[in-house]
DNA sequence: CGGCATCCTTATGGATACTG
DNA sequence: CAGTATCCATAAGGATGCCG
C-alpha cells in the first residue's frame, strides 16, 4: 500500500517556502527584461539609446523602468555625462558582473535542457490532442 | 531550435534578444510558485494534497497550473493511483531534478549576495530620500 | 537624448462553487 | 481527494504625448 507523506515532521511553520533568499532573488532576476538588459551590459558599458536598440521590442518605459530596478538593486551603475543632448552610460556594477555569471549559469541549463523541455511539451501536447491512446489497462498509470 | 547567443555580434538581427534558450528557461522558471514545487518535490514525491498543505499561501487553481506546466515540461511526473478517493501523486523527473541543481545555484548566489542588494537599495532609497546630497561639481557624476 | 506622466489593454492570480 | 469552471480584482505592460 502506499503511505501518506507525514507532514508533522515538516514543522508547522513552513518558514523555509515564504521567506528564503531564493525567492527575493528571483523576484529580482525573474524578470523578461531583467536578464536582456544585464546579458546586454555584460559585453561593456552602453547607453540607453542603444540598449533601447538592442534590446528590440523593449518599450522605453520598460527600459526604464529595467534599469531604475538594477540601479537600486546596486547591480547598474549610471552615468551622467552633461553633455548637450545629455548622454546617460550604464555599466554592470561588480554585483552586476556576478549576476551576469549566474545568468550564465542559467543559460548554460538552458542550452542543455531546453530542448528537452520543447520535445516534452511537444509529447504531452500529441497525447492530450489524441481522444484515447492506447493505455495498458493495469494500475497505476499517468494521465488516467 | 533556439539561437545560440554570441554577445560580440551586433549584427542587426539582434535575434539573440529576442528568442534565446535563456529567455524560455526563464519563461518556465522565472515563476513565483515553479521555484517552490520543484523545491518541495526535490525531497521527494509528495501528493497534490500535502503540496497545497505545504507550500501555504498557494491557491488550489495556481498549484493545479503550476503542476500541469511542469508535467508538461518534463520536469514532473504525475500519477494517479486509482483508489477511492482517489491518489495522485507528484515527483522529479530526472529533468526536474536538474532544474532543482539549478535552483540551487540560484540559492548559492542569493545567499551569498541579496544581502548587498538589500543594502544596495537602502542606500538607493536614502539617498532618494535626500533632497540634494552634497554631490562634488566635477562631472561626471551619478544621479545628475 | 533620456526620460516622466497618462491612458488603456491584457495577463495574473485569488475566491468561490461544483464534480467524479 | 483532486481536481474543473467561473467570476472578479489587481498588476503588468504597451501606446502616446510632453519636457529639460
Amino acid at each position: 500500500m502506499y503511505t501518506t507523506p507525514d507532514l508533522r515532521e515538516l514543522g508547522g511553520a513552513n518558514a523555509y517556502l515564504r521567506d528564503c533568499a531564493s525567492r527575493s532573488a528571483l523576484d529580482l532576476l525573474a524578470n523578461k527584461w531583467v536578464c536582456l538588459v544585464v546579458g546586454a551590459l555584460a559585453r561593456g558599458p552602453m547607453r540607453f539609446g542603444a540598449l533601447r536598440r538592442l534590446l528590440d521590442g523593449i518599450t522605453q518605459k520598460m527600459l526604464t523602468r529595467t534599469l531604475r530596478d538594477l540601479e537600486r538593486a546596486g547591480l547598474v551603475d549610471r552615468t551622467v555625462y552633461p553633455t548637450t543632448p545629455p548622454q546617460v552610460e550604464y555599466s554592470l556594477t561588480s554585483l552586476g558582473e556576478s549576476v551576469g555569471t549566474l545568468l550564465g549559469a542559467i543559460r548554460g541549463w538552458a542550452e542543455e535542457h531546453m530542448h528537452d523541455v520543447e520535445a516534452a511539451r511537444a509529447r504531452y501536447d500529441e497525447r492530450a490532442a489524441r481522444p484515447v491512446e492506447a493505455l495498458s489497462a493495469n494500475a497505476p498509470t499517468a494521465r488516467g
